[in-house]
DNA sequence: CTGGGGAAGGGGCCC
DNA sequence: TGGGCCCCTTCCCCA
């Protein structure tokens, strides 16, 4: 006979000792903030408090200490309340971090709960920002616009089971980890949007882990420094190797992540590697790749999840970068290039033309226009110029739509660039799929 | 089959 | 923080 509330009730009273400092035979240090906890619980829930903990398990009769400044304190609270909680206080702010500190310890739950609610964040900000254009229809032309808050909008528009609990004020989900790994629940992103990469794509996603593999300059980084004094030196050491292992071991993985670098460089790590090695400090939770700011990490997300909020108005193309997208409008749809696509001369506006071919675009100078002949329509360049242009203060990006397709197309002000975002139907943009550019 | 060119896509970094 | 530019690599198409 099993009683069901056996195990919650003995987490609980777990919980409740932690609190009050009964029985904690383990101290952890973060940043000069004190953690008290229970070695059995520890060992049972990370795998690095595991290594740690048998390493010393001789000397079972001391209490145990660690130090971390691989993580903040408010961080390490995230973490230390679903040891003994099972809930994990996730939210766009922190996610990151809680998660590279889990890979730091070692807790695949909670990687994999951090991983979900990454690429739901991505795809219901994809998703809302599509909700948004398309209500902002009506007024968009006569207001201009802000992006919503992403991250608190979108996760109070998912409804499905079991369902993140959110704290009203500040958006921030709370999430039962073992819920959530044990259950069938397929988040925002697996329902996606965003079609599945295609083969091309996770090849060359494939690819590019593998360069990220040799750009990784900080997964054999140790952040760790024990304080028992006779195990100090080899206790960074073991972690230091242990952290590469994994790191390789991560990336032979494929999925598995192997964020150890968020948050506050140490001590270590500016007296280990250079400068420029040090300054980077946001750890891409899907592969080894660091960079520098939290933008570029945000950006570079984009390629592990396959998000491409920037769908081309022209062809449909979607790309996961606004600037991605401009060039190939300029390059593709504007024919920017002042070149001749036939003889390769140069071809301005006096010794050539804009043609257009389908979507495409392309100069011909005035001799190969001549023998292309007719199938190929001469552009009134200035007109098409004006049109995508209306002033010159205004950037080049600003396209021209037709009347017919402003009735379901949405024109939102971004920021000084008016980006006309086309209002797909996700369903129909999933078969849709990604197609090679006009030739 | 191969080489060249164009386009896509990713990273760094400046504004 | 996002936009945008530059640089580089990779992929694909075509001659």
């Amino acid at each position: 006979m099993e009683i069901s509330s056996h195990l919650s009730d003995l987490l609980q009273q777990l919980n409740e000792q932690r609190r009050q400092d009964v029985f904690c035979d383990c101290s952890i240090l973060v940043e000069g903030k004190v953690f008290k906890a229970h070695r059995n619980v520890l060992f049972a829930s990370s795998g690095y408090f595991k290594m740690l903990l048998s390493q010393n398990s001789k000397e079972m009769s001391q209490p145990t200490t660690a130090t971390f400044q691989a993580f903040s304190p408010d961080t390490f609270t995230i973490i230390l309340d679903f040891v003994y909680s099972g809930k994990l206080s996730l939210s766009g702010q922190n996610v990151i971090e809680v998660m590279s500190a889990a890979s730091f310890l070692q807790m695949t739950d909670v990687i994999s709960v951090c991983k979900t609610f990454i690429k739901s964040s991505l795809d219901i900000s994809e998703k809302e920002k599509d909700r948004y254009f398309s209500l902002s229809d009506k007024d968009a032309s006569s207001n201009r616009i802000e992006r919503p808050s992403l991250y608190a909008g979108g996760w109070q528009e998912e409804s499905s089971s079991p369902q993140p609990h959110f704290s009203p004020d500040q958006g921030t989900s709370v999430i039962s980890a073992k819920s959530w790994s044990k259950s069938n629940y397929h988040p925002a992103c697996q329902r996606n949007t965003q079609p599945p990469l295609t083969k091309h794509e996770q090849r060359k996603d494939s690819i590019k882990k593998t360069k990220h593999l040799r750009l990784s300059p900080l997964s054999e980084v140790a952040h760790f420094k024990s304080s028992k004094p006779e195990s100090q030196t080899s206790d960074s050491a073991n972690h230091a190797s242990q952290s590469e292992e994994q790191a390789q071991a991560g990336a032979e993985m494929d999925s598995a992540p192997v964020g150890y670098q968020y948050g506050q460089a140490s001590e270590v790590t500016s007296r280990s590697f250079p400068d420029d090695l040090s300054r980077l400090r946001f750890k891409c939770p899907y592969c080894t790749h660091v960079v520098k700011r939290k933008s570029d990490l945000k950006r570079h997300l984009r390629c592990h999840t396959g998000e491409r909020p920037y769908p081309c108005q022209a062809c449909g193309k979607r790309f996961s970068r606004l600037d991605h997208l401009n060039s190939h409008f300029r390059t593709i749809h504007q024919a920017c290039k002042l070149i001749c696509r036939k003889c390769k001369c140069h071809a301005t506006d006096l010794t050539g033309q804009v043609v257009q071919e389908g979507t495409r675009h392309y100069r011909l100078c005035n001799e190969c226009l001549a023998e292309v002949g007719i199938d190929r329509l001469p552009i009134d360049l200035e007109a098409e110029q004006h049109l995508m242009s209306p002033s010159d203060g205004e950037k080049e990006s600003r396209w021209h739509l037709s009347e017919e397709n402003r009735s379901y197309v949405e024109i939102v002000e971004d920021g000084s660039v008016d980006l006309v975002i086309q209002q797909v139907d996700d369903s129909e943009e999933e078969e849709k799929e990604i197609k090679p550019n006009i030739r």
